[in-house]
DNA sequence: ATCCTACTCTATAAATCTAGTCAACTTTGT
DNA sequence: ACAAAGTTGACTAGATTTATAGAGTAGGAT
């Protein structure tokens, strides 16, 4: 499960994408706008500012904009830099690959080779999406037809 | 990110997909064999008792037993029952499905719409896999070739 | 100088993870 | 029938992470 960070943090980098180029927003406005309480959206930011994703700018006329152009930045990579490796599971991750205590033999642990399957799903859809592909998600209408995996979904009405 | 008591109870109902059928296992061994603190694992198991996946019995000759067949179980419903839905975000799940206070306008939400795709492929993945088919994962000896999507994917050694 | 804005520090409430204690039940030996 | 031992089950408690709020500090624009 994602944390509330890493939604938050998405959300704001998908408004940040969307404010023209060289112009910046307020924290103050992306919080309203977005419905996130302003100062977890602060600490947020300030993340995401040390990870290189945005740059800030103080005074009068400041606020966050984003520290490359948005086709270039990885969905993927902005879960990383909030809520860790996107493994379900340490010992399958990539990135941040750590032994886990319990286990003795890896190689044939079955909860996580079955975790290394999921991982790679997951980074197959997160690392594959730009934030400018994600921003452009929202975009289109209702009745929103999406493509997963290699199947066909219906948006917004079988989801109950 | 899978919680730890997922991860457990994972590992718990593998062992216990490997006792002979009609024959139970104690507490303590699978706690003991899996490098699991045996309290946490008390109460995993009570959890997956009361969701119906395994069954118990106390006194001399008690322990643990799968309520049904390996092959019939679904490991993304083992997941459920201990993490809760698979999506990353609630307003994402299609089991559990609940809108997220914030967000006005779901349909166009692009955080969601990204996790819907990433719901989907967790689920590809693990609702497609039995409990017998993850036993099995880990039955193979090192070097294991692991079919992950459309390609082909080494393990043990790339992963650092 | 003063306003505006990002930034820092501290604190609180909830959830997760783990351990400890004791109660309830089931089989077995006498 | 009764006691004893083996086992799950329930209740409490502490440590750690997550999510949020408040008050105040620092830096830049006019």
């Amino acid at each position: 499960m994602l944390t509330k960070k890493a939604k938050y943090g998405l959300k704001a980098m998908v408004h940040l994408a969307g404010v023209r180029p060289g112009e910046t927003a307020l924290v103050a406005d992306i919080a309203a706008s977005n419905q996130i309480p302003k100062k977890f959206l602060d600490a947020i930011l300030g993340e995401l500012r040390n990870a290189g994703f945005v740059h800030s700018k103080k005074g009068k006329g400041g606020g966050y904009m984003l520290a490359r152009p948005p086709s270039e930045i990885g969905v993927g990579n902005i879960v990383r830099a909030l809520d860790g490796p996107l493994a379900p599971i340490q010992c399958a991750s990539k990135t941040v690959y750590r032994r886990c205590d319990d286990c003795t033999d890896e190689t044939r642990c079955a909860v996580r080779l079955v975790m290394l399957r999921a991982r790679e799903a997951i980074a197959e859809v997160l690392d594959k999406t730009s934030l400018e592909q994600m921003r452009g998600l929202g975009e289109s209408g209702d009745g929103v037809r999406l493509l997963v995996g290699g199947g066909v979904v219906r948006q917004a009405m079988d989801m109950a």
